[in-house]
DNA sequence: TTGTAGGCGTTATCAT
DNA sequence: ATGATAACGCCTACAA
């Protein structure tokens, strides 16, 4: 059953196995057309009783077509963004017989743009998957573009026409969760904002807003501050929120990571949530239902985003028409713990 | 300045170029010796002038070497262990030219051996890295071994002599981690052992026992319960021994994700920590700090350890004579604010 | 519908 | 120390 390998098997073993030519081997195994049934099946007996593998080497040197895809990304502290999207990523390749390679960046940095360019002509992938906020990154999307380099953006700021990108409604999903938050009967809501490259900052403060307005709730710049989406960000902004001579009753966070810090904050001062404060964060990450009280968040389809993104980007790399889809992908309010009605002042 | 590259420009143009074979140059960029120095120069600056980059798909072709490594991992929930090993493999990888891929496995799984070897195959990797607990998985080592390709294991529990392997002193850390509880005073300690399938899990309830035994505290085993390395696990495991007739005054979880567990449970029953209850964890991972109150923690140098071993086996792929690390790896005490001294009971 | 020849850019062999 | 030439395994013409 188990054998070891030592003896390639080529194109011209199966060729001779099948009594055909090389070429008929060769259009059977990249599908093509013009080959009798009958000489297709004796090819494809042949390839398996052989465990014929084609030389990826080979091929690439002979079709230009490395099948190498490429993931640009921001090496972040908070990695489960990632992961989502490095699953979705790996799905769509292995799905379509590509491989992919990994390019982490830190950010800001002045040479990234060197960076991409060593991997996108040293790797010689044929696409690059272009998460947030890469996709909204100048020094890199102009550079693919003059290389030519065909790319997948993930939730970019704004969309490229000639780039595939998928997104998320992540605007309407901020306003559900300041809704639910004002159903509650919270007036004074604080909102804590995205770090500015992203494009989800602005849409999701957006969304915050557009759910104040649509109640009757006087907007009011001095409970909005800005964060960084990572956890101190969300811990000094809190702190400054909590500070104020009115402070909020709720806090909305951008994503989880503020929100912890949110939390964090409150426990330092004595404040119990969501009794003394109501607090959301985003993104529904692993931390969101560990934490004390497990977090009310908004869950985002990352996973399938990344897929569809890699997956256009494949078909389209094989010539398909292709077209990023027309709908943004649903996101989900998940209500959990650290939301409460607005405790009764009199 | 900013050119696209259009041309392909190949070891004949720099043969041209520096007015040598193009034998001669292939010998310089790959570094071998009987090339005169003068000649390597003019080589050297062709290559440079013409901004020459070898063709990786012909190199692979003609050579029989891919320069590609693949990083075999359990695609697990708890993704920051994973995101360490990441990082370190990278680097190694960048650092000597070599290009990472990616084969995720779901365990258990039946055919994890097919899997893998489809993906030593047909990815054409030179060499596999092997995290924990991958490393002790007899599918995938004994086919990997019979498939002779090279293997860097990172902590594995029985360290193969012909594989290169890292690991720390978790033992001696988990014993270290004990002994900050017995210095409180705590003699009744309760430990949530790790997932069976990880070497770590044995070591770590190893240098429990051997702390108890060290300070002359019995050895009971109604203090111990089996965790799975995952939150809810770790969560039953405390809520078993908080229902103890004679519950522990504290308690070291395998890993943070338990640990978090534990502090869920102890909150939902109205219990303080460290108040009522110490709890340790080990990792320290991102939400370590972020939980309340902050884990008291050991830190892994995974990192690096995931370099080490990348870089190692990159190297030996090189035909150098290399060797697993003599010493193990430091890990470091952590202490934040998850414990006290034990209640007096007076 | 099928086959033949040539080339992709390297490395390896064997001269010189 | 250096160079001509043949693989490497496949794909793209172009025939047949």
């Amino acid at each position: 059953m188990a054998e070891a390998g030592p003896k390639k098997v080529t194109i011209f073993d199966v060729a001779e196995r099948a009594g055909v030519s090389i070429k008929t081997v060769s259009r059977v195994v990249n599908n093509e057309s013009n080959v009798r049934d009958a000489t297709r099946e004796k090819v494809l007996g042949a390839i398996r009783e052989l465990h014929y593998k084609p030389n990826a080497a080979a091929r690439e040197l002979s079709g230009k077509r490395s099948r190498l895809v490429g993931l640009v990304y921001e090496n972040a502290q908070e990695f489960s963004y990632l992961k989502d999207v490095l699953n979705g990523t790996l799905d769509a390749c292995e799905a379509r017989g590509y491989s992919l390679l990994l390019c982490p960046l830190a950010l800001p940095n002045p040479d990234i743009a060197a960076r991409v360019r060593e991997f996108a002509t040293q790797a010689r992938v044929e696409g690059i998957v272009l998460p947030a906020p890469l996709g909204d990154v100048p020094a890199v999307t102009a550079l693919l573009q003059q290389l030519r380099i065909p790319v997948a953006a993930i939730a970019p700021k704004d969309p490229q026409p000639e780039e595939i990108n998928v997104s998320c409604n992540d605007g309407e999903a901020t306003h559900s969760l300041a809704e639910v938050l004002i159903e509650q009967g919270h007036r004074a809501i604080g909102f804590i904002k995205g770090h500015p490259d992203h494009g989800a900052s602005a849409v999701r403060f957006a969304g915050y807003r557009r759910a104040l307005e649509r109640h009757g709730i006087a907007f009011s710049a001095a409970l909005v501050r800005q964060g960084y989406f990572d956890f101190d960000s969300g811990k000094t902004a809190a702190s400054e929120l909590l500070d104020l001579a009115e402070p909020p009753s709720a806090i909305v966070a951008s994503n989880d990571d503020m929100a912890a810090g949110v939390l964090f904050e409150a426990r330092e001062r004595g404040l119990s949530v969501p009794g003394d404060l109501s607090v959301v964060g985003f993104d529904d990450t692993q931390i969101a239902s560990r934490l004390w009280p497990p977090l009310t968040t908004v869950r985002q389809p990352i996973m399938q985003m990344a897929e569809t993104a890699a997956g256009l980007l494949i078909d389209k790399l094989n010539g398909e028409a292709v077209q990023s889809p027309d709908e943004p992908f649903e996101c989900e309010v998940v209500i959990r713990n650290s939301t409460a009605p607005v405790a009764s002042t009199t």
